[in-house]
DNA sequence: CTTATAAACTGGAATGATTCTGAAATGAGA
DNA sequence: TCTCATTTCAGAATCATTCCAGTTTATAAG
C-alpha cells in the first residue's frame, strides 16, 4: 500500500498556489504519521496540535476540504458518521462499518466481482473514482 | 525532465554580462541540487544559505527573477500550476460495510460500468474521488 | 595593483492576498 | 430536546513577494 508523503504534499501545495503555513505542516504531519487509519477530523486536529500549538478545529476542517478539493487527500463522507480522510490514493477501497465506525482499506483480488461483493460482504459503495455522482 | 547544468548557468551569466557573485553561485548550486522538487524561493533560500552564509531572501527573489528574465532557469521551475503527480486517483471503489463495520478495497474491472455498480452489488455511491463531490 | 562605478546585496518595511481563529449557527441523529 | 460534527463569519494574523535606501562588491580600465 502506497502512503502519503509530506513532501509530495507539500510539493502539491506550492503547485497549487496554496500556501505553506505552520498549520498545514501540522495537519500534514498528523496525516502522514496517523497511516495505522483513517482519521477523522477530531484525531487530526488533536495529533496536529501536538506538532503546533496554534492550530484550531475549524482550520483543521478548513484544511482537510481544501486538500480534498485540491486532490491531496480524499474525503470521505458518510451518512451517520463523522467524516474520514484518506490520505491513500492508491488502488484500494475503503470500506467503514456503519454501525461501529471502523474503516478498513481492503485489497479484492481481481478474480471477484463486483456483484459479488455484497454477498461476500455485505457493503455499501460510497466512493468511486470514476465520475459517479453520488447517491443516498 | 530536464536538467540544470552548473556550468551551463555561469557560463550565460557571463554572456549575459551579468556578474558571478558568491550568493549566485550559491543560488545556482540550490538549484542543481533541488531539482527533483518544485522549489519555492524559501527552499531555495534555504538551501543556498548552506552554500553560502550571506544570502538574503530579498536576493533570492531578486536572483530567481534576474535568472528567468534573462533565460537561465525556466520558468516553470517556480510556478508552474500544472499537477505532476499523474495517476494518484486510479480505478477502485471505496465499500462500507452497513453492518459489521469491514473496508475493502476493489479495483473495478474494465467491464464493470460504474453507474452500474449501485444497482448491480447493492453498494451506494457516495463520492467520487475526481474532485466532484458526490455525496448525499 | 588600484580605483571607479555600475551592479548587486542586505535588512526591514510595505503590500496584497490568503489563512487562521473563536464563537456562534446549522443540521442531523439519538 | 440534547449532542456532536461541521460550517459560517468577520476580524486578526500570517505568508509570499516586492520595494526601498543605504552599503558592499565584482570587474574593467588605468
Amino acid at each position: 500500500m502506497r502512503r502519503i508523503k509530506k513532501e509530495d504534499l507539500i510539493g502539491q501545495l506550492k503547485e497549487k498556489g496554496l500556501k505553506i503555513t505552520p498549520q498545514r505542516l501540522a495537519i500534514i504531519d498528523a496525516l502522514v504519521e496517523i497511516r495505522e487509519m483513517h482519521p477523522g477530523a477530531t484525531l487530526i486536529f488533536n495529533e496536529a496540535r501536538k506538532k503546533a500549538k496554534r492550530v484550531s478545529l475549524s482550520t483543521v476542517y478548513a484544511t482537510l476540504k481544501e486538500f480534498s478539493e485540491n486532490g491531496l487527500i480524499k474525503q470521505l463522507e458518510f451518512d451517520r458518521m463523522e467524516n474520514r480522510y484518506d490520505g491513500n490514493l492508491s488502488e484500494h477501497i475503503n470500506l467503514i462499518c456503519k454501525r461501529c465506525g471502523k474503516i478498513i482499506d481492503y485489497h479484492i483480488p481481481a478474480t471477484l466481482e463486483p456483484k459479488d461483493i455484497p454477498r461476500k460482504s455485505g457493503f455499501l459503495v460510497t466512493d468511486t473514482p470514476t465520475g459517479i455522482a453520488g447517491t443516498a
